[in-house]
DNA sequence: GGGGATGTTTACAGATCAGTATACCTGCGA
DNA sequence: TCGCAGGTATACTGATCTGTAAACATCCCC
């Protein structure tokens, strides 16, 4: 990608998560990242393709963060719920929710690249969950880690609530974990 | 409000959850009413007001299903997880995820009035679940409230994917208050 | 030194957006 | 019978939308 096309990606990245990718106009994010419209287009070839891009990038950057989380993690059985902590730190700078839920709510044609690369990161960390679940022999992880990923999903759609959701969603993970780590009573 | 007023609001919700707001214009919702454009503005004054009454509408239905199915349990300890019920019938015919994280989505401005309403929906629920939760006699109403908030947004957030995480969630739901209205041993 | 990739500038097309203007119709209650 | 609320019909404003046209500048690599 050209210079050009990363000041336009990182614009679009901004306006698009803090404005809603509807109400933003390519005329914008080329103000904003400094650039012609003819270059954006040239770069890009449509808006759709520039959302395409936006999320694809933002997809990567927030799975190297998971990715990172779970390998700081001591034990198998931390490194399950590894992704709340990276969602702890994701959340400090963004609190908007889920760029890729907000994009399905405002583009609803399913044929839409936004729906195919939203499902993708869903699906993406619930198998991470399950491999994780595997490794530390907890002994249902499909099971564990729908749990898991509904918890995950819940922080963040009640992140703009007064609730300290986060919190709690990462320690009932923790519990669930537990219980099927450690042995029963 | 007058027959036309019902008819734009039946429109406008259509439209609004399945295409979203910002993709539906003014003139769709007249047409799609068989009204004019100039009842439309008479009856509601701009579009934001009419977006925060059908808000307010979709709002008043959820809690009257909820309500119904609450008042539906046969214990205390069911009636704590009857929005989960709920939940599962409005699914049926609402495919397109929680119309009020759509609708917050796609308005960034924290002074328009969609936001307060879907603020006040979710700590409705919140606070329908801690009152229940006293009822049925659970240890710790306001965390298991939280749990169950986050369990509740977390199955309409995963709903679009092939998860069936909504009797996950549900099952889990009712694990926590078992164990909360059970003795321990 | 030529040529292609990367940009810029200005202007424009055609559609759609929210919202308004003006004039008219109709049924109902005082 | 009068008046008014509710509604229709058509046209319009000014702004904004995505996307394109045409001509020109720069830079680097072969």
């Amino acid at each position: 990608m050209t210079p050009a096309g990363r000041r336009i990606v990182a614009a679009a990245e901004e306006l698009f998560y803090n404005r809603g990718i509807t109400a933003v106009g390519v005329d914008l994010i080329a103000e904003h990242s400094g650039v012609t419209k003819r270059t954006l287009y040239n770069q890009f070839g449509s808006k759709d393709h520039l959302v395409a891009t936006y999320l694809t990038g933002r997809d990567q950057r927030w799975r190297s963060l998971v990715r990172a989380a779970v390998d700081a993690g001591d034990t198998p059985a931390e490194a399950v719920t590894a992704p709340f902590e990276a969602l702890r730190t994701w959340s400090e700078t963004n609190t908007r929710g889920c760029a890729f839920i907000n994009a399905l709510a405002e583009l609803p044609d399913p044929s839409h690249p936004a729906h195919r690369i939203a499902a993708n990161q869903k699906l993406w960390l619930l198998n991470l969950f399950k491999e994780l679940a595997t490794t530390a022999g907890c002994p249902h992880p499909a099971t564990l880690a729908t749990q898991l990923l509904v918890l995950h999903e819940g922080a963040v759609a009640t992140q703009p609530l007064p609730l300290d959701s986060l919190p709690e969603s990462t320690d009932l993970a923790r519990a669930l974990v537990q219980a099927g780590t450690s042995p029963r009573h």
